[in-house]
DNA sequence: AACGCTAGAATGAACGTTCTATCTAATGGG
DNA sequence: CCCATTAGATAGAACGTTCATTCTAGCGTT
């Protein structure tokens, strides 16, 4: 997830997202980060210039990871109901695999603490964009309901996100056919009929 | 919003509800709080025992107000269809019409900061039960597809959240029309066919 | 000997909470 | 009707702690 940092900056980057996340920001100090990380507070100021930036620099990482991960099943060909899948598959799983990233960002996308900037920067490099795409395609196709496709995006990333909540609250499984009809659910919601 | 409380309480939660959407919890002071509700310190802990208290008890109190604003959409009279468009009317409209407790609640649910037992206390007297209820029926009556309702039900919310999420940071219109649409993509995504 | 890096003590500000003094309003005996 | 008494409510200074950040001294390579 922080391959392209250096040792020290990804131990910091990794254990703010691990306090953060069982914690919240308010009981992050740096002292504590610096004790789980075991870097000094000297260190961590050598190679960030605040606690502001360690959150947003880590905001930024998850973000572009993530997108880069979910482009990766937009962007194969296939028809649209393929890439569909594909796209919202890459969504759950980069959720499972690495919950912290996204509880973080699902927490933080809304926060002041978060520069305005670094989530414009974030929206750009990351998977909305293309998504959308796809989304005006289908409509194009007459396949969608005539609707903002941005919407549809959301309230469609908005299923998915509260489906991961709930299971990694324990509240309900997280089978592959689950998955499948979780997808499902939101394709015939989008169709025509 | 805060009938049940005195004067000052109404003022100190109202004031504290305000800051955390505009600054993050980390940011919420207590000189801040008093500053800007002219309610002093001294005061404050007259009322509330600690700063916790004060954020679990607007929690509480967010969440059993719209609870009961929403219910009273799902036990009027009426079809599945009826009450299922009639409970996530509520939803939006009481996320319309307060819209820091809908962010508050939505940024905070999750948060450890929030005691569990105020968490389950707060989703026994919420809506979710009702709304989980309404669900199993229609699939009971093989109206919607077979799956776990309460997961069908976390899936709807989260797209309506996203909407409204949407649509208070101003990337999205919200008319009645579009209202309208939004609930049927969640009524057919839900149905058999 | 120089430089990048590290550790951890030091610093001053800000925090949540407590303390003390004062104010307000209600009560009751004369 | 008046004043003494009381208990609750309020204000804001004071307290001790913790915070983000800076400083200083020393480490290990080159």
């Amino acid at each position: 997830m922080f391959e392209q940092y250096n040792k020290v900056q990804k131990a910091v980057l990794e254990t703010t997202l691990s306090i953060i996340i069982r914690k919240e920001l308010q009981a992050t100090s740096m002292a504590l980060i610096a004790k789980e990380s075991k870097v000094s507070t000297g260190s961590i100021y050598h190679y960030f210039s605040s606690k502001e930036e360690i959150i947003n620099e880590l905001y930024t990482a998850i973000v572009t990871y993530n997108g880069q991960f979910v482009q990766e099943g937009l962007n194969r060909e296939g028809t649209i109901r393929e890439r569909f899948t594909w796209g919202w598959e890459k969504v759950i799983e980069i959720s499972r695999q690495y919950p912290e990233g996204f509880q973080f960002i699902e927490q933080y996308s809304f926060s002041p603490y978060i520069y305005e900037e670094v989530k414009q920067k974030a929206y750009n490099g990351g998977w909305c964009a293309p998504m959308n795409g796809l989304y005006a395609e289908a409509m194009e196709q007459k396949l969608f309901k005539e609707m903002d496709p941005k919407l549809l995006v959301q309230m469609h990333y908005g299923s998915i996100v509260y489906m991961m909540k709930s299971y990694l609250q324990g509240n309900t499984e997280l089978t592959d056919a689950g998955i499948q009809q979780a997808i499902e659910v939101c394709w015939q919601g989008a169709c025509r009929e």
